[in-house]
RNA sequence: GGACCGGUAGUUCAGUUGGUUAGAAUGCCGGCCUGUCACGCCGGAGGUCGCGAGUUCGAGUCUCGUCCGGUCCGCCA
């Protein structure tokens, strides 16, 4: 009993401590911030370098040193408040400078670096400073003092103070690293990941783990703190028909059978809803054998969130002030309101249904200008049910030069499109004679109405993408974010939305349907509406969209067992199909389902943004490549022929042909 | 499954029309240096030009194949 009540004490004052010093750090960086946002409602204005801004707040934490035996202090946290103290340290050598007779060693932690000097007074140091080479591991006792008059160095954290040592002890020596780890030089991917656990030493690597768990912290304290339950579902489940790629893992107590790694804990979120829980959330890992992008890992981390006797009203209004919190929280961004946006519209405005709106381009639909011109690339698709005509233009980009628009060119010929067409407007008061094109030959008679519709002035470019409407939706859309990267046309730092309304089912090539989200999620109309008429249905789904990144998805799921089998049947999953995959939750569903609904955020590409990191391998501590091998375990590797005898397996010969 | 870019010293890169012994920077090793902070100075070592064929008197360089890394399309409910 004593021992539970020193614990409970300790426990909660710490909690109080930090909760004050958090306080503390939230009004200080709210000053600093909020001067940045700015006029456009659903923009926040650019502040400056983000990398910059959280690393500015990271100095002002205090990192706890309690339970540290060997270390009094971390080397970040040296300052001229702790001159004359007797210090202990413990890191890395991150460069060494040997004059001769005094020795200067850098010391890195976690935390940051330190200026430790050697002189020779204290031989025993001196000699143990004079052998170490860069990454060995030391323990440097000693004083903190400021430095000299005119050696000071105020470019950096610590600069003003050094340690002089007492004892310097070489704790491990270590071979050359393979790479440099100054942040100033870059390295091939593939030996930082060979050599992870070195890469990770990297201040910017350490400060994105850091950045990573802080956002999980504040997740979870919001959620905690709005009644969500932390509930693990199981890593060993079943495959499911749809979606992606199944990772899966033989049983060998069924030789034959095999279980699989969830694609998400969709179904179990769903039976805890049923099961009561009323509110659940996990942030947890889900596994997807489909090929690799930049953001996208065979096994990637969700924000995985459901609740009961909610619409989607209220789960979208949860999870934006979960993010906004986020923001707030971890980098000091105060995110404005986040607008809504249907599906259609984002893919006629913006060719894409997760619109970067940060840029400001937007696509224009032409097709009723095009229907009667003499060329059949554009007047074909103007006229074609499934056609697009669409122009996209582009403020003062009458400057790109021919090879820019060739480059472009060949940018959307991967997206299907034959070819980019364009204008220059050069000087319209000159009419034809003052434009630049290929095509505008064609546009007599009505290229002034085209003009005025995207309303073009001089100096401008506009250009056309005219195909199937799926071809110019992706092709313009791709082109759009391409041009707001190459000529830097944000006019914010972050713009998110949520879009809203999607269809339920898409059409595939041969014709069939399938659920554009999961077939679980519920249609908006009525189980006859939905049978009549599946192409038109639209879903009760909505994405959170981020800087043209979806990092968020859900919906409200279907909760009437009629209506799941509805769908089921729609998809071309049949009833025995559908019981014998899904049994247990068409089963569920009979049982008194509540209405419910959730979300899943993509962790990893959520802190990817707030990292400012082009990869989301840059904030997982030991990515895979793009190959999903791991050059540091070499995974996946050769098992033993036992092994696969006792899972009844039997490799396919390799080259049978 | 496909397109494109890359692979040369530990690392980052250069390498001309195919032509002598493949270079630079940095790192590493040795020496000198008591106020540097990407310390400085002097010297040295370090190469399967990803791998395999082919063309050629001769291949880092040209051709084909293949492997690896990256970006993207398809794919990713």
């Amino acid at each position: 009993m004593p021992i539970d009540g020193i614990g409970l004490f300790y426990i909660s004052s710490c909690a109080i401590a930090r909760l004050l010093l958090y306080r503390y750090n939230v009004s200080r960086r709210r000053r600093r911030t909020i001067r940045g946002v700015g006029s456009s409602p659903s923009c926040a204005v650019i502040s400056g370098n983000i990398y910059k801004t959280y690393k500015r707040r990271r100095a002002s934490i205090n990192v706890s040193v309690i339970g540290n035996n060997m270390r009094s202090h971390y080397c970040g946290q040296l300052n001229e408040g702790l001159v004359d103290q007797h210090v202990t340290l413990c890191g890395w050598v991150h460069r060494r400078r040997d004059h001769g007779g005094v020795i200067f060693l850098d010391l890195r932690d976690r935390d940051g670096v330190a200026q430790v000097v050697v002189d020779p007074d204290t031989p025993d140091a001196f000699a143990n400073a004079d052998r170490a080479r860069s990454e060995y591991v030391l323990k440097i006792e000693g004083r903190v003092r400021m430095r000299p008059e005119g050696t000071q160095n105020p470019d950096k954290p610590t600069g003003m103070v050094e340690v002089l040592a007492k004892q310097v002890e070489v704790l491990n020596t270590a071979q050359t690293p393979p790479f440099p780890l100054d942040e100033h030089i870059k390295v091939g991917e593939d030996v930082r990941l060979k050599y992870r656990y070195i890469d990770l030493r990297r201040p910017e690597m350490i400060e994105r783990l850091r950045l990573r768990s802080r956002a999980t912290h504040s997740v979870r304290a919001f959620l905690e703190d709005n009644g969500f339950l932390d509930i693990e579902t199981p890593t060993l489940t079943r495959a499911t028909p749809e979606g992606a790629r199944d990772y899966l893992v033989p049983s060998r107590v069924y030789p034959g059978s095999f279980y699989a790694l969830p694609q998400s804990p969709q179904l179990f979120k769903q039976l805890l809803m049923v099961g009561g829980i009323d509110r659940y959330y996990q942030i947890v890992k889900c596994f997807r054998d489909e090929d690799l992008r930049a953001d996208r890992q065979p096994e990637f981390t969700q924000i995985d969130i459901e609740a009961s006797f909610i619409d989607e009203t209220h789960i979208m209004s949860i999870t934006e002030q979960m993010t906004r919190t986020l923001f707030k929280d971890v980098i000091g961004v105060e995110l404005p309101d986040f607008p809504h946006m249907p599906y259609s519209e984002a893919m006629s405005r913006y060719g894409s249904d997760k619109p970067d709106l940060r840029i400001p381009l937007e696509l224009v639909d032409v097709s009723d200008l095009m229907t009667n011109v003499d060329f059949k690339v554009f007047s074909a698709p103007a006229n074609a049910d499934n056609g697009r005509v669409a122009a996209l233009k582009v403020s003062g980009g009458a400057s790109l030069s021919r090879k820019q628009i060739d480059d472009y060119t060949r940018f959307v010929s991967v997206y299907g499109a034959k070819g980019l067409a364009w204008i220059k407007v050069n000087e319209r008061a000159k009419g034809l004679d003052g434009l630049q094109s290929p095509i505008v030959k064609f546009m007599d008679g009505i290229i002034e109405e085209l003009l005025d519709r995207v309303d073009a002035k001089d100096g401008d470019i506009i250009f056309f993408g005219a195909d199937k409407t799926s071809v110019v939706n992706d092709a313009l859309g791709a082109l759009r974010s391409k041009l707001g990267e190459d000529l830097d046309l944000y006019t914010c730092e972050w713009a998110p939305l949520w879009v809203v309304d999607f269809p339920m089912f898409e059409v595939d090539d041969a014709g069939k349907l399938s659920a554009i989200h999961h077939p679980f999620t519920a249609p908006s109309g009525s189980v006859e509406e939905v049978r009549k008429d599946p192409a038109n249905a639209l879903s009760r789904a909505y994405d959170m969209v981020l800087n043209g990144y979806e990092v968020g998805g859900g919906s409200v799921r279907i909760h009437h067992q009629d209506m799941q089998s509805a769908v089921f049947d729609i998809l071309g999953i049949g009833a025995e199909e559908a019981e014998e995959k899904f049994g247990f939750l068409l089963n569920a569903l009979r049982y008194g389902a509540p209405p419910h609904g959730g979300l899943a955020f993509g962790l990893d590409r959520l802190v990817m943004l707030m990292a400012g990191a082009k990869s989301i391998r840059d904030v997982i501590a030991f990515p895979k490549t793009q190959n999903a091998s791991d050059p540091l375990t070499e995974a996946p590797g050769d098992v033993p022929a036992q092994s696969l005898r006792e899972l009844g397996l039997r490799l396919r010969q390799k080259n049978a042909e």
